[in-house]
DNA sequence: TTCGAAGAGTACTGGACAGTCTAGTACTGG
DNA sequence: CCAGTACTAGACTGTCCAGTACTCTTCGAA
């Protein structure tokens, strides 16, 4: 008897194989029959665990959407204490563009806005989840260092989503047209930059 | 004898069927009979001006990104001889928010990067035409301005690129991935503050 | 060991679609 | 008015793919 039963292992396999091929090729990119056969299963199984095709690229994503976001939540909540705005939010900085520039979620990204159209709600939760919600996290934890006088937002919800575009908008924009590379010190010129022109503009 | 040959003619109605499928319903959601029909022309007249679809597609939105980059061009040229850096960077920034976020660009934005994988070349020609050649003429002004004493800016580039996704980050996140409207007002608060963090950061 | 459920393998259906072919019609320049 | 070219209409080929059907095999629980 294995930690899980035949049917759970055959389960995540299918997921597995369709979450790489869905995240590398797209949605209409990828067949059912290269699913079944990078899971090492038959097709009649792939459509015994999930109704069609629509549905197993929904599971998958939304999966994925629960993960990306119980990884940047943790990361806000460092800042939660902060004496050193400077240093803090640097460090800050530093995780988030690494965290959502990460390649696994730039195609991910990719792959949800060539399917806009097709899937309008998952588009949408995505946004919420992902940026949205990083979004009013920071915005309260903005609110809170501004009650402690360590910074002066008087749109809190304003000064997050600016905080993160300047960190994150000049390598994701260029990574969603061409895979070029980026090495870690030029995400740290930018979130580190980023800092610097938020502070100039928020800080006390 | 009209304006147009009726070969011109005939050229021109497949551009602009195939630009408003293309553009609605992205590359693989158009068939090139369905272009042909809205074109209300046969299918050979097609095929006899455009060597097969990818070639039409390429075509399409090469014309488009010429025209996109001389929209945008002309805009950032009246700054060159500002006086008043806050007046003048302010109208700026709201010409290029509306500019930018026309709803044409932002459907051209989401097909580009929908078939990125299958056409590299065209996705970098449009990054590298639109943000990115904005970037380089921004650049070019703020270098200026800052040899007048009205700006300060150290790395023209990068403050060039911050500035940009300052301005147009926040909606133009949202409307990759949801078709949200924004009113006139909403735009012109986005780069009105945008110009406030910008200057606080890079002002004199 | 046996039985029922799950799975493998594979063939099949039906529909979409790029691109070609053909036979006949309309336009245009000379 | 007459070629020759462009265009039309629609049938046709080949391919791809989602989803189904069917038969035979394997697993695992009692």
């Amino acid at each position: 008897m294995s930690s899980q039963s035949r049917s759970a292992r055959k389960h995540d396999a299918i997921m597995d194989a369709a979450r790489t091929l869905f995240l590398r090729n797209g949605y209409s990119g990828t067949s059912m029959d290269e699913i079944a056969a990078l899971a090492a299963v038959s097709k009649q199984t792939v459509y015994k665990n999930f109704a069609d095709k629509e549905r197993l690229f929904i599971e998958i994503i939304t999966a994925d959407i629960a993960q990306a976001e119980a990884q940047t939540q943790a990361n806000v909540q460092a800042l939660a204490s902060s004496e050193d705005i400077a240093t803090d939010l640097r460090d800050f900085a530093r995780r988030h563009i690494t965290i959502v520039l990460q390649p696994h979620l730039i195609q991910m990204r990719r792959v949800i806005i060539a399917v806009a159209d097709r899937f309008p709600d998952l588009a949408t939760t995505w946004y919420a989840s992902g940026p949205g919600r990083s979004h009013t996290t920071l915005a309260a934890q903005f609110e809170e260092l501004t009650r402690r006088g360590l910074l002066r937002t008087p749109d809190p919800l304003l000064a997050a989503q600016h905080f993160n575009w300047l960190v994150l908008s000049i390598p994701l924009n260029q990574l969603m047209f061409s895979p070029e590379e980026f090495t870690q010190a030029q995400f740290e010129y930018y979130a580190d930059e980023a800092v610097r022109v938020f502070l100039a503009a928020y800080g006390t």
